[in-house]
DNA sequence: CCTCCCGGCTTCGTATACGATTTTCGCCGC
DNA sequence: GCGGCGAAAATCGTATACGAAGCCGGGAGG
């Protein structure tokens, strides 16, 4: 009896601060908080009912992670990765993920593989609605899955805080947003999941991260830097 | 004239309280700080003469890098990583530094594979003088170096972390501290940048870190608990 | 008409104070 | 002698308050 909420399914303290940093990170992922925007303490206090002390250490948790940019005594706003960065965050993709698709890929069984596949069913119903916000943070999803999937956590981890900067790399510079052309990509890979073909999800993951790089425009890195008030008020 | 204190080398800024988040990982990277050993916030701000708000900020810092453990109401302790974290962390750097070995030995100078040589004779130097701790610091600023040195910021900024990381795992479950036998590795390595032969420090890198995961004795994870009291007392 | 300076306002950085939770140690009963 | 139990102490979590630094406007001078 003693301790009946023991560590029972990874969650079992409600998480204090972490609530906020999830809750601002889906919002970054889901493209309703765009690069650049400003995020006042007061302000994000005030929206989530938390005194200013959570938020900073939610916003300092996002900005360990790249999500947000904390400049001293000029607040916090959405990271806007430069095209640099942008290209170094795909190219460690293309390093880690690889490999590690190659890991679930081994370890997948039928019921997984099911679940991945109603994986890209949502995320395709979320493209059809015309949410490409949810789409994007869907497929992300996807990828986080198959992180997690492999036995690597310490690599999963890596991953998943990668893939949440690909969010604000895609937001910034992908050319064409209403040709999500990755679920061909991301059927072929379950497809070699439920093969259990190791070699062959290695390879799909590589050329998908390139594609997914080369699908960006890294020149137009000047092009983007206002309108960002409007949404911040727009919030939740 | 306006902003003279503009960016100039990527530290304008002191840093309020990073300062004392790279003093307390360096305290642990050099082994005085035992993994498992308490550091109370009271203690840390006393230590530093900082109040209790900028040591959490350092300790959360610290806590999303992997080398603090941080429960609610509990306190935060040098983070204690499980046999199964120590080789997914060499894992990792398995599959991240040997690409990044290729690119910083394509982009070395001469200059730059003296300066590692001096690296190296200082790591030496260390090991001779007994200076256990110092030695494994430095150890892990090589790969550190050779990280920062490729054009990858991103993966340069996992590896110090997997590198902080792997201080702790050696910590644990080094087995023969006295026989650093890596020197030949790093020596070979350094061969390998001056030749500007980035086929072959990748294939070196990829060994040296087999070797480094091989030198570990996972299995004794069950023998060390016992150690935790005393160190924790004798906690400094 | 443009430029420069200066005042106020907003926002962040840090310290302090109070409440909640955990740990620990002494005590009682078995 | 030993295990359970309760209260005190210590520690952490959060909110609030004060000080400082940056940003933006108006006004005067060239």
């Amino acid at each position: 009896m003693l301790g009946s909420r023991q560590i029972t399914a990874a969650a079992p303290e409600p998480a204090p601060s972490e609530e906020i940093a999830v809750a601002l990170a889906r919002g970054i992922l889901e493209h309703r908080l765009p690069p650049g925007a400003r995020l006042s303490e007061d302000e994000v206090g005030e929206l989530f009912g938390a005194g200013r002390t959570v938020v900073r250490a939610a916003l300092a948790r996002l900005a360990h992670q790249g999500l947000v940019t904390l400049r001293r005594n000029r607040g916090a706003s959405v990271a806007r990765p430069d095209p640099r960065e942008a290209r170094e965050v795909f190219e460690a993709r293309a390093l880690l993920e690889p490999r590690t698709a190659h890991f679930a890929a081994r370890r997948a069984g039928p019921g997984w593989a099911a679940e991945m596949r109603a994986r890209i069913a949502e995320e395709d119903r979320a493209m059809r609605a015309g949410d490409v916000g949810t789409a994007v943070y869907l497929s992300g999803q996807f990828h986080c899955a198959i992180a997690e999937a492999a036995d690597q956590r310490t690599i999963a981890e890596m991953i998943v805080s990668l893939v949440a900067r690909s969010s604000l790399v895609i937001a910034l510079y992908w050319r064409r947003r209403d040709t999500l052309c990755e679920c061909h990509a991301h059927h072929a890979l379950v497809d070699a999941f439920a093969a259990r073909d190791g070699a062959r999800a290695e390879e799909l993951m590589h050329g998908h991260l390139v594609d997914l790089l080369s699908g960006l425009d890294l020149r137009e890195r000047e092009a983007a830097p206002r309108s960002l008030r409007d949404l911040l008020g727009g919030g939740t």
